[in-house]
Formats: C-alpha cells, structure tokens, sequence
RNA sequence: GGCCCCAUCGUCUAGUCAGGUCUAGGACACCGGCCUUUCACGCCGAUAACACGGGUUCGAAUCCCGUUGGGGUCACCA
C-alpha cells in the first residue's frame, strides 16, 4: 500500500486571510483531495506574542466560508497533534539536541551587533557574508569560557560550505543552490525558543506530510530545510514551489498593505468602490486596510460566492486546457495537476473575479439568493427577520426582477427603494430634475396616467403594459416622454428593472402613493 | 550586491517536455455595433502577444547560448 497523502498549510496568525495564501491552500487541498489523502492546518506562531486566538478567527473562518475543510488542526484536533506550534516545543528542543550530536549545529556566542557589523563590512566590500565561525563552541570549555564573559549562546546550523544542494521540484523542475551561499542560520535562539525552519521541518515531518507545496517564497529556504531534515535522519517530502500571487499590472508580490497603489488600478477600484457602497449600507465600518480585495473577508462581507472565488483562484496560474475555465470542486479535484502550475508569478485580476462572480451568480437558483439577500437587507434593516409568507413572497418577486443586476449578494442593496415608504425614498437629484421639472408635459401626462392607474384591475404587468401602450396611443406621445418620468415618480431612479415589472411587483397601492408623494414633492419645490 | 526563479495579447492563459497542423487558440477587460422604456443581461464584431540577439535545423513560440527586463530571497520574523 501506498503511504497517504498528506498536504498542509500553516498560516501564521496576522488576523487576516490573503488571496494569495488561499490559492497556496486551495492547491493543497485539491492535491490531497485527488489522492484520497488528508489536508492538514497547521498554525506557525513560533514567536506570536499576539493573542493568537483572535487572529486566528478571521483565518479559520476565511476557511470555513469557503468550504476549504481540513482533516486535522485547530478546533478540531487529530492523531498528530497539538497544532499549534508554540504548543510543540519540547519537539523542537529534542530536535536542536539531535542536531547538536550529530554536528550538524553548533552552540555559538556571537553578539548580535557583532554579527550585524560584519554583515555590514562585507556589505561596503561588496563581497557576500559568511560567518567566521568565531564564536563557535567547539567544547564544553569554549563554551563556559564565552559565558564567562557574559555572552548568550545561540544555536545555529552547521551549513556546508562546498558543492550543491540539488532536489527536485513538482512545479520547477529540478534546482539547485550552492552551500556557500548559506549561512549558519540560528535556529535556536538566546532566550531558548526555536525558530522557523526548525520548526517547520521537525512538524513536517511529525505530520508526515508529504508534500510541502508552498508559495515560491520559500525555495530560497529549502535548501536548510533540507539539510535540517537530512540532519534529523527524516526522509524528505516532495516539494512544490507554487509562484506567488502578484500585484494587478505587475509582478510585484500582491500584498495587504498597498491597497492605496492598488486602488489607482481602474479595475481594482471598481472592485473595492463596490463593496464599499456595500458596505455602507449595511453599516460596515471601513476604518483599515483590513476592507481590502486582497483579503478573503472582503468577499465574504459584499456577498460573493465561494465556489466564483475558489474558480478564479484556481485559474490564477494554471489552466486546465485552451478553453475550460468553469470548475466544480468535484471537477477542480479531479482535474487539477502540480504539472500544469504555471512557474511564473500571475497577477491578480479584479474584474476576472467579478466575472467569475456574475457567472456563477446568475446560475443561483431563487431559493438559495433569497438566502444571500436576506442578511444584506436585514442589516440595512429594510427587512424583518422573521418576514410573514406574503413578505418572503415579494423579496422574491423583487429578486426575480432584479435577475443578472445581482452581481453579489450585497447588490440588493441597491434595490432599496423596494422596501421603503414613499417619504423614505431617495431621488436621484439629476433624473427629478430631467424627467420630471423640465419637462412641461411630465406633470400633466402623470396625472392623467395615475387615474387610469387607479382604474387597472388586476394590476399585472400585462395589463399595466398595455394599458400605458394605449395611453401613449392615443395621447399621441412617444413613450419616452412619460416613462422616465414615470420610472422617478415611482422609485425616484433612472435605472431599475422592466417599468411594468416595477409597478407589478410595488403594486398599486404602493404606486399611487409615490405618485401622490411626488407629484407634492414637484409643487413644492417648483 | 550574492544566490535563485521567471519571460506568449492590457490581464489570466493554450501551445514549449516529444520543433512543422500556430498567417499563435480561448477567457476577462477595453472599443464599436445590435437588442431596448432605463439599467443589467444577451448577441455580433474589432484591436491586441511569442522581450531582444545569436546559434542548431529544410523548418523554432517551441531546443541551446547570451543579453535585457521583471521578481523572490538573503533576521536571535514566518
């Protein structure tokens, strides 16, 4: 039997989930899903004086909305555990002993000025830095004698200095680093706490993970972690180097906290001007960077489909052929391959996401954008949260209209002016003004119409159609000159759904008050 | 700067490993048009790329070398 699959991904608690990280976890997660194998959440807070649980929350829950499930790790536990890194230090401990033994790290008592001063000088002389060994406690003698004079010890690699580190790559092919090019990385430090790449190999490793995919960042850092683990006598995972997420309209890594740069790109400030009128209205407070595209929850609060994230995030650097984009998570395991990863860096695409977003959008079925609205309007508190039959009835003749104008589920929002009373509703200044001022017949003709209105039985659209049809008709008019007119008095906006539709779904009692409220509103402000 | 990685339309990409079927295909965006009471959708169309220079070869987007450009990384962070 083959040994199990085992992916993983450990995110450090920053109290946010980016993009980027999500794409390096989703291809995880398929990989391990197409091989029957095991998805693993490990948390890296080696050196976290934060409050790790609250800046966990967002990551997890980053996790859980988009379906990206996981075998073992926090909440939930498992075989191997604890999770957490700062949970597993005696590990670490045990591994810097063995490492020690074996001479393959050393104790050393260098300063950290000290070091830094030599850093700098090779600097100046522009010659690339390698550590004298100086410090370096060869017996228990040296090293009492450093501590005699009050120094710290530290532990740190012994890394070679000659011939190559070479290995394979899923995604890069076959690399290689020289060993002078390493430095004797501390993996220990003064205060006794152990560091990153110690950590990472020894949990990898007591995971039994077996394939570390991870974003390109890191292959710098495969070659000590390599040496750690061949150290340890572990035997070594395959790697995958996946290249990062870039910046729209460049290759610049994308990061949370140039969201000012981003935003002078027209796509990205489309994306973000969306979720912020969004945002508004269901009074989210945008005080950080953290209401930001680049982050996961971004998404998550305008209303935006896991399945339309995960689609585009899939694409973002691999392709399944010249001309499927549209994947299940059933298809997306099935298909997905570490081969077809793209090795260069591809940039994030905003209005790609939208799209994704308005194709999956328009597939939802009634039911189910009944469930994505409501919240929306409930937190704009234009709706009741235990709405009676004949309320749930109409937000759904509401969202039947609204159909593709949905683009995320914060969206009907926008539609506002179906849920509140006349006096509430708001008038675009600009559309008042062009079809109902200006105009000398607007006034007139709206008066006439809203008596043949009060008349209209049953008030359907059929009958409303052609009832104004036969206005129009016989008024000699273009339709034109009373619609839009027609289209502010009742919802106090130029855009909206079919005009028939809108009077159908407000129904009559409702029309004939906006009417009434705006023909007042006209008198006095004429 | 050292080490490493990368290079096809504005963007994501197919094609590159096994050179010809590529006058380079698709998608998104943009632009133009159609539909239309507005908006959105939809439909039709257009523009648009093999970074450059050498080789190898009958033939190169595809193989080799170099150049240029872009990027990552060089902590007692992860």
């Amino acid at each position: 039997m083959e040994t199990m699959v085992r992916t993983r991904f450990a995110p450090s608690p920053t109290g946010y989930l980016h993009i980027g990280g999500v794409r390096t976890a989703l291809y995880n997660w398929l990989y391990a899903k197409q091989h029957q194998g095991q998805f693993i959440l490990r948390i890296d807070d080696t050196d976290q004086a934060r409050n790790v649980e609250a800046a966990l929350a967002p990551i997890l829950a980053g996790f859980r909305w988009l379906g990206l499930d996981w075998d073992e790790g926090p909440e939930i536990g498992g075989p191997h555990g604890p999770y957490f890194q700062s949970q597993r230090k005696e590990n670490y401990q045990q591994a810097v002993q063995t490492l020690l033994d074996k001479g393959f790290a050393y104790r050393d008592y260098s300063r950290t000025e000290e070091i830094q001063a030599e850093r700098e000088l090779a600097k100046e002389e522009k010659r690339s830095y390698i550590y004298d060994r100086k410090w370096m406690a060869e017996t228990e003698e040296d090293a009492k004698r450093f501590e005699a004079e009050g120094r710290q010890g530290v532990v740190r690699l012994k890394m070679p200095r000659e011939g190559e580190c070479k290995f394979h790559d899923l995604v890069r092919g076959d690399v290689s680093f020289p060993w002078k090019s390493e430095q004797d990385m501390v993996i220990q430090k003064a205060d006794g706490s152990c560091l990153y790449h110690l950590a990472t190999v020894v949990d990898d490793h007591d995971f039994e993970i077996t394939h570390v995919i991870r974003a390109e960042e890191h292959l710098p850092n495969t070659p000590r972690q390599i040496f750690i683990a061949q150290g340890l006598g572990y035997d070594l995972p395959e790697y995958a180097h996946v290249p990062y997420v870039a910046e729209p309209g460049s290759k610049s890594k994308l990061s949370k906290r140039k969201i000012r740069k981003y935003l002078k790109n027209p796509d990205f400030k489309k994306l973000y001007d969306q979720g912020e009128v969004i945002a508004q209205q269901i009074g989210l407070e945008i005080t950080s960077d953290d209401f930001n595209p680049v982050l996961v929850d971004f998404y998550r609060e305008v209303g935006f489909l896991p399945a339309a994230i995960l689609n585009a995030l899939l694409l973002l650097g691999w392709a399944y052929d010249d001309q499927r984009e549209d994947f299940t998570l059933e298809e997306m395991i099935e298909l997905f391959t570490l081969q077809k990863v793209n090795s260069a860096p591809a940039s994030f695409d905003p209005a790609k996401m939208q799209a994704f977003q308005e194709r999956y959008m328009s597939r939802v079925p009634l039911p189910q954008m009944i469930e994505l609205t409501r919240p929306y309007l409930e937190k704009a508190k234009l709706y009741p949260t235990a709405p009676t039959q004949e309320e749930e009835l109409y937000l759904s003749h509401v969202i039947k209209a609204a159909g593709d104008r949905l683009k995320v589920a914060g969206d009907i929002l926008e539609f506002e002016d179906f849920f509140v009373k006349p006096e509430d509703l708001t008038y675009d200044e600009k559309a008042f003004e062009k079809r109902l001022q200006k105009p000398d017949d607007a006034e007139p003709l709206l008066k006439e119409f809203t008596a043949i209105l009060k008349e209209l039985e049953p008030f359907t659209e059929e009958n409303l159609e052609k009832a104004l049809k036969d206005f129009v008709a016989e008024k000699e008019i273009k339709i034109g000159q009373i619609i839009h007119a027609l289209r502010v008095a009742v919802t106090g906006k130029v855009k909206g759904f079919g005009m028939f539709e809108t009077l159908a779904i407000l129904g009559k009692q409702t029309c004939l008050e906006r009417i009434e409220f705006t023909l007042n509103k006209l008198v006095s402000t004429n």
